[in-house]
Parts: C-alpha cells; structure tokens; sequence
DNA sequence: CTCCTAAATGCAATCGATTGCGCAACTGCC
DNA sequence: GGCAGTTGCGCAATCGATTGCATTTAGGAG
C-alpha cells in the first residue's frame, strides 16, 4: 500500500490545474449533424455497413469527422457485450522477455480492435485471483493467462468459466497456450555443451513449477543423460526466476565439488546473476567456466564476456497468442503452438579444458 | 502487422475447445434475491451506503455474494461517466525502468479501484496519436504521459482536453509531473567522477529531447564546468536509449582523442551497450576506464564489474503518478514532484590513473 | 397504371447500473 | 393528538450505442 505520498525528501515544484472543456460528440450528434436517425448513423459507421445508400454513408462519416466523434465503447459494450477488452496476466513486466511478449500482443490487439489490460500477478495466488476479478468485472472478452504454474487452479477455473482464454509463455496440460519448444530448447544447449566437451555440468532451473523452466531442465538432462553423462539433482538449483535468484544458484553450484565446467540457465537475467555468484568464487565466464543462458534478451551480447543463449521469437509469441484467443471469442476450435528455438553460440561458451 | 500466423516452423500440437455457461448475475438478480427494488441494491452495495437501513444492506450483500455479483464496469460507466480506467502511455515497457514504474502504478491503481491500460507509445508521434486515440475512446478517466519528449504537442493537446493527466519519468516545462531530480542525479555523478580525478570525460546522453537525458547531462556538465574542466560536445554522444544505442555511443566515444577516462551514461541499459562497444576497443571498465549509468536497475550490480549508478525509488514514482492523478480528476490542484536520487558506487568507477 | 419486391431508413426496445424525486412510515416534541 | 423532520425505500428516467421489426420509397415487371 501507499501510505505517506511524500514521503522521503521528495520535493514539490510548481502547481497547476487544468480547464475541463464540453463533452465529447455522442452519435445523436453525429446523426442530428448529418440529418439521419441515429439507428442509420450507427449502421453508417459499421465496418461494413449493410443495407444502407452510400451516399448517407459518407455523409454521416464526414460529420462524424468533423465532430470528432469516437464510439463511446462503454454503451457499446453494454448493448453487445463485448468490451473487446482482453485482459493479461502475467507475473511481472519487468522481465524483459513478458514485456516483449506483451508488446507484440499489445500491438497486435490494437490491430484487431482490441485493447489490452495487464496486471502484474507476482506469482502469487491471492494477487492473482484478485487480479483476474477485476479484469472479469470489465467483462473482458477474453484472457491471456502469461503466468501458469503446476498445480494452478486459475486456468482451471477460467476453463469452466465462460470467458475464452489462451496461456501463452508457459504450458499446462490440458490448455491451449503458445510457447517456445522448451525441450527442444534445453536439447539444443545440451547438445552444444557437450559438443564442446563439457562433461560435468549444471543447471540453474529457475522454477521448476513454471513449465518454461521445467521444460527446458528436462530437454537439457535428457541429452545429457543419453550421452552417458546423467546430471543429478544435486547439480540443479531451482531458486526461482531473476538475477537475485540466479546469484543464490550461481553460489550453489560454486560450491559443487569437483568443480563444474560449464552451467546452463533456463532465463538470461537469471544467468547474470550466476555469472556474479561465479565471479565472486573466482571463475571466469569464457574461460575456466563455460556459462548458457536462454531468451537471448539484447544485453547478453554486450556483456564484456557475450553470453550464449537460446532465442525464440518472443513477440511472435504475443502476436498469436492474440490471434489464438480471437479464435477461440469467435467460437474457432483452437491448437497449441510451439514457437521453434534457435541456438546463438557467443564467447561465454567455450571449449572445456583439458582435465575439465 | 501479423500475417502468417504459423510462419516459420511453429508446431500446431492438439486441440481444445471451451464451454461457454450463463451469464453473470445483474444488479437486478441481486435484488430480487434479496427482496428489494433494483435502486435499493445499489445503494446498499455502495462504499458507504447512505439513508439504508444496515439490515438491509446485509441482506443485498449477501445475496451478492452468493450470486457471485460483479458490478458491470461497463454500465456503471455508461451510466456515471467514469470509467474508473486510466490510461497509461511509455515508450516501452521492455525498458525496466518504465516497466518498474508501471509495477508501482498499476498496484496503485488497482489499490484505489481503477484500473490501468499501457499502451506502448514507440515514441513514434503517429503511433502515439493513434494510441491516445484509442484510450480516450474509452472515455478514460486520466491519462499519464511517460514518454514526454521537448516540442511534444501530445500533452499540449492533453492540457487543452477534458482528460486530466500528469506526466511521469519525463518532464516538460507548463505540465505537472512526477521524475526524479535528474540535474541533481547528474551532479552527483559528476562530483563522484570529479573525487576520483577525472578530467577527462565524456557522456553517453541517450535521448536529449527527453528531459531524464537532458537533465542528467546538463547536471554533469554544469559541475565539470564549474570545476574547471568543460566537457565539449564532441565528447557527448547522443545516440538513444537501451543497448543497441549505448553501442553506437559507446564506439563513438572510444574513438575520442586523446582517450577519455571516465563516461558517464544516464541509463544503465544504454551503458551496457556502451561496456560492450569498450571492450572491443580494448579498454577495460573497473581498470583503466572508469564507467557510470544511471537507474540502478538490479542487474547492474551482477555483472562482472559492478556497475556504480544512480538510483531513485522508481516504484514509488509509479504511485506517486496516480495519486497525483486522483487528485486532479477529483479536481484539486497539484504540483510536480521530484524523487531525490542517491549515489550507488560500485567497482566500475576507479581513481584515475597517473597521466590518465 | 398497378402491384410486387427489395432497398433504405426510422422506430423503439434493450443492455445494467445509478440517482433525483416522491411517498409512506416512523420518531420526537409540545 | 398533531405536526415537522427524518429515514427507508420504490419509481422511472437516464447514459450512448445497437438491432429486430416496421415503414417508406424506389424500381421493375406485367
């Protein structure tokens, strides 16, 4: 909560107010301007007016534009009942890669006529149910659930609910989502390390109750252990999504004996936060520790040892999350999709050293 | 725009479908529940209902609760004129700094009963026009502007409209805002930099028609200035915000002559792309160049040579913007705030070297 | 010139919640 | 016991857009 708005030494400049002019033009207006009834103004102004002259037509838009009028879309939804709303959760936007997601979806949303609202969920089930009440008190006409966990009941309610939904990022059996091949993107990294010779490895799996970080651990040990080289559970460290978490993993697997010779993490920032824990037990990234982290976010490649990663089109990822949860509003018969993974080998990975 | 849904190799796995039961319980269900006339449920279902007996208040919140009652936003609008949205405009929110911002507002927002629409404005004039257009059609009851840039007409055309706003992060001379101290944030930087003996400096200064860039490098230039040691255009690169931008500055900045000792960037983002640009020109941060950013986003301090930055309460920033927004749609005056920012030194900053 | 059909438009109900006004019952006071 | 004031609640209008149905107009056929 908010308590003390100035709390602090922030300080207060200046004052202002703001005048609070006439009321915006209704269709009456427009219809009254363009000398029609208001039904015929509104069948004018359809997408595809049916049943109307052409000539009425481009007379009650042309008064619609000069009284700049816009749809109020609250008396809209009230006489349809569609909001074209659509509502997101996800569990926090200051991951980089939810943000992507969402600005593809955003941007395709407007592109249909829709607008988005998100919230922030926080991994936690009372913010989220809280959250997901007031999107559906807006009668949104449909939800993008971004931040699915094992054992969630959410999607499952939404599922016997009547508002139409897609999860998008991360999966869960028995729904519809669009995500990346996390498997395959774990198969990907393995298949790399080992190629590089790195036979004594961990991974740093985030949360495995999120199916993102589940996923792509198991593609990851799979290859691993076909190739004769099983990694077992004491060399994964599931301490959650982020750079503080990534930096307890990263001290975790410091402390393996003997040491590892490369680590694998399912997220990017939670990969900078391993690289901290490392630097200060006192390995090199690129040199005596090969380092993968997955997304592929913009800043790996700057970082002073560039990090190998694992990309996915991400804003893809938002865009069809939208086309998918528009089928499923229209009453379409919908199918998952995986989004395919690609491997960017950069210098934080390298070959391992002899005795490694 | 979105063509091909399932260009590239996505895989279409499954297949579901959804049920669609009955429709929400109305006012009116309540109150035949409950016995009472339709007007007698909504008062009682008001925040603090007035001139109804408390028995009977009871009763129509209990037949709500067992109907499951949600107020429709939609009619409520219609009816009072208040959408109880705001409508909320960054550049992106896969900058953290705005997205942490947002973290803040929406909590805000959701705490006080509204509710929050971003759009992602591209600081492109047409796309945030359209954008803007788009919220205000929603009869939205406040917006707030992050994305201010110097000969913005945007938050003219705000000024002069019905819609309150306040903007936030950025400021703009005539308009009420929330940021943080930036010029201060700036000086601070520079006397850090000044009591470890450089002279010879230069500035990554990202955007400086938004007033965070501007700010912080008229801040640092004002102190150098004043200590003796003017930093010329020629070693301020202005290139934009993030990464990619702080590459460009960064490779720009490496080519001055003779070489520079110190940069001071105003986003940590961008000094990221600045470290990566350093280091292919074979110049080493924390040793014998000394590199600031600016934010203090939680990645920072992970990387392998802690970034040193200037940080400000940024979530607050966030709630602090729709307070201040509450306040002016409930029609009291306000005025600009400004967040106090504090110096963070970490080991990217070092003393100058002798001759350096 | 009349009749029939189809096209173009108007009419009025409707979505769900809110609220000014009015009526009835009740309280308190002299 | 009568009157003013209060309290509790119902009535009906209203917000703005949409849409099924009715009505008018135009056009074509016979």
């Amino acid at each position: 909560m908010f308590h003390n708005r100035f709390s602090g030494k922030a300080r207060i400049i200046g004052a202002n107010s703001q005048r609070r002019p006439s009321r915006p033009a209704t269709l009456e207006d427009v219809a009254r301007l363009a000398g029609v009834h208001p039904s015929t103004a509104s069948r004018s102004l359809a997408e595809r007016p049916v049943r109307i002259s052409s000539a009425t037509v481009e007379r009650v838009r042309a008064a619609a534009r000069t009284l700049n009028y816009r749809r109020d879309t609250a008396a809209a939804a009230l006489r349809t009942g569609n909001s074209r709303l659509i509502g997101v959760l996800v569990p926090r936007l200051t991951d980089i890669v939810l943000a992507t997601m969402y600005g593809g979806l955003d941007a395709e949303a407007a592109a249909q006529g829709y607008g988005a609202v998100v919230s922030n969920g926080l991994d936690d089930p009372l913010v989220r149910t809280e959250r997901l009440g007031a999107l559906l008190a807006r009668r949104i006409d449909g939800v993008i659930l971004a931040d699915a966990r094992q054992g969630d009941t959410l999607a499952d309610e939404l599922a016997a609910g009547a508002v139409p939904y897609v999860l998008a990022m991360r999966t869960l059996p028995g729904h519809v989502s669009v995500s990346t091949d996390d498997a395959e993107g774990g198969r990907l990294a393995a298949r790399h390390l080992l190629e590089l010779g790195h036979r004594h490895v961990g991974v740093a799996a985030a949360d495995p109750l999120a199916s993102t970080g589940r996923d792509r651990t198991a593609g990851f040990r799979e290859v691993y252990a076909a190739a004769g080289w099983p990694v077992p559970d004491a060399r994964v460290a599931a301490t959650g999504f982020g750079v503080a978490a990534g930096r307890r993993a990263g001290t975790e697997l410091a402390a393996v004996e003997p040491a590892l010779s490369a680590v694998f993490t399912v997220d990017d920032y939670t990969a900078v936060g391993v690289m901290g824990a490392m630097r200060d037990a006192g390995r090199t990234v690129g040199a005596d520790l090969s380092l993968m982290g997955y997304n592929d976010v913009g800043l790996g490649a700057e970082l002073p040892v560039p990090l190998t990663s694992v990309r996915s089109d991400i804003d893809s990822m938002g865009r069809i999350s939208v086309a998918l949860l528009m089928d499923r509003i229209a009453g379409r018969e919908v199918s998952s999709v995986l989004l395919p993974p690609v491997l960017v080998p950069r210098s934080s990975t390298v070959p391992v050293r002899p005795g490694g």
